[in-house]
DNA sequence: GCCAACGTTGGC
DNA sequence: GCCAACGTTGGC
């Protein structure tokens, strides 16, 4: 298999939350509005690796999830937008909350840091990792 | 619930 | 093509 690449999601626990996820199995990621997310979206493929972030209420990394098709057009708009279908992979055993992340030096580049209102953000290799062991969690 | 940040829109 | 107004997002 290629290498990976690697990206975080945000969603409000509230509108759609990682235990929805679960118990789904699998899920349009849809709705997205904004060009640079939209251009991310676009750049995934089958296999990559999301980190599911609660925003707004919990403020946490929570899980993993894996892209299982890559972008095509979003049915809940006839503009030109996008959306990927992702399954969950594995939950964080120990969630990771924002503090700990802006905390982390080997973080502080996060995209999700540097461009905060973007709900899909590219994830380096490296912060993956760090995120994953911070998580206690190993990809199964 | 408020407010700051910032992307998008629309008037010029 | 600029820039002010507006809307949305997300942290607090």
């Amino acid at each position: 298999m290629a290498r990976a690449q690697h990206w975080l999601l945000k969603s409000e626990p509230f509108k759609y939350s990682w235990s929805q996820l679960m118990t789904d199995g699998k899920t349009h990621w849809d709705g997205v509005r904004n060009y640079e997310a939209r251009n991310n979206l676009r750049a995934m493929t089958v296999g990559d690796l999301c980190l599911f972030y609660h925003s707004n209420e919990g403020k946490e990394i929570v899980g993993v999830a894996e892209v299982v098709r890559a972008a095509y057009p979003d049915p809940s708009s006839k503009d030109d937008w996008s959306c990927v279908d992702v399954s969950p992979v594995v939950p964080f055993t120990a969630p990771v909350s924002l503090d700990a992340i802006r905390n982390r030096k080997a973080l502080a580049a996060m995209q999700m840091l540097t461009r905060n209102r973007l709900s899909v953000t590219r994830v380096t290799a490296a912060e993956f990792r760090t995120l994953l062991k911070m998580g206690e969690t190993a990809l199964p």
